[in-house]
DNA sequence: TCTTGACCTTCCCACTACTGGAAGGCTCAT
DNA sequence: ATGAGCCTTCCAGTAGTGGGAAGGTCAAGA
């Protein structure tokens, strides 16, 4: 299999495979005679956990952590579930955040008339704040 | 005044002032004769505008559109509405986007006994979904 | 056989919004 | 004169791609 075909399986775009390749999330592949990447079926696995991964937010780092224990038969479910703990509260705290963004602006969007006139709550409550 | 004053008074950092000039939201400011940048009062207000509307996580260009808006006394406070509300939204998604996150990973832990044992809830999750 | 198109390769730039550091100049107090 | 603490510019790096150039490879059709 080319990375092409690894992409499409997996849904991870060539340009994103070889970048994970070059920080070391991936080990470097066998290469035929013509110096092409060649994969099999076992690595459009681990690409569709690393996509999945991702898509839970976890960082190319932890995603690394996150692979090497799900490819360790002997790991300690502990390790893997404190990683998962960490990164629910960072995922608590930023919607903590916006949360608290969302609330201030609709206040300020509320008390604009927002029609042709310049006066302007919105800009009064950001500048004097 | 010289950056550290504004600096300090405005709570943004000499360097990040230095990239708001370098990426055109701030203008080129007077220089005394010894190449210092100088400023007014003005600018630490302007800065604390900046400031503000980062910190509500507008990004540098919409920021920029606001600071134009700020300084237009004869803006139009329909226009400030719309770059709000059309913010509003984005934050509104993301947080959706987090708070499925974090419902996941809560649904994984909850499984994980997370001890010694290399059975693990999270990991076979991830890679199976 | 030649050519076209679809692959693949490496390399570099751009993006966001800074942040850090190096190397050097200026000012003021001691 | 020397040192601290400013200031200057420029370079590089962060995370995770996206885009594109320049070039090699391969299979199929005229």
């Amino acid at each position: 299999m080319n990375i092409g075909t690894v992409s499409k399986l997996s849904g991870v775009p060539a340009k994103t495979i070889r970048y994970y390749e070059s920080v070391g999330l991936l080990p470097d592949p066998v290469r035929s005679e013509n110096g092409y990447r060649t994969y099999g079926d076992q690595e459009v696995e681990t690409l569709k956990f690393v996509q999945r991964s991702r898509k839970l937010g976890f960082k190319v780092k932890d995603v690394a952590a996150l692979l090497t224990l799900w490819q360790d038969k002997n790991r300690a479910s502990g390790d893997v579930k404190a990683l998962a703990v960490s990164h629910i509260q960072e995922v608590e705290e930023r919607i903590k955040e916006l949360e608290a963004i969302r609330s201030t602006l609709l206040h300020l969007v509320n008390r604009c008339h927002g029609d042709d006139r310049p006066d302007c709550p919105i800009l009064e409550g950001i500048s004097e704040k």
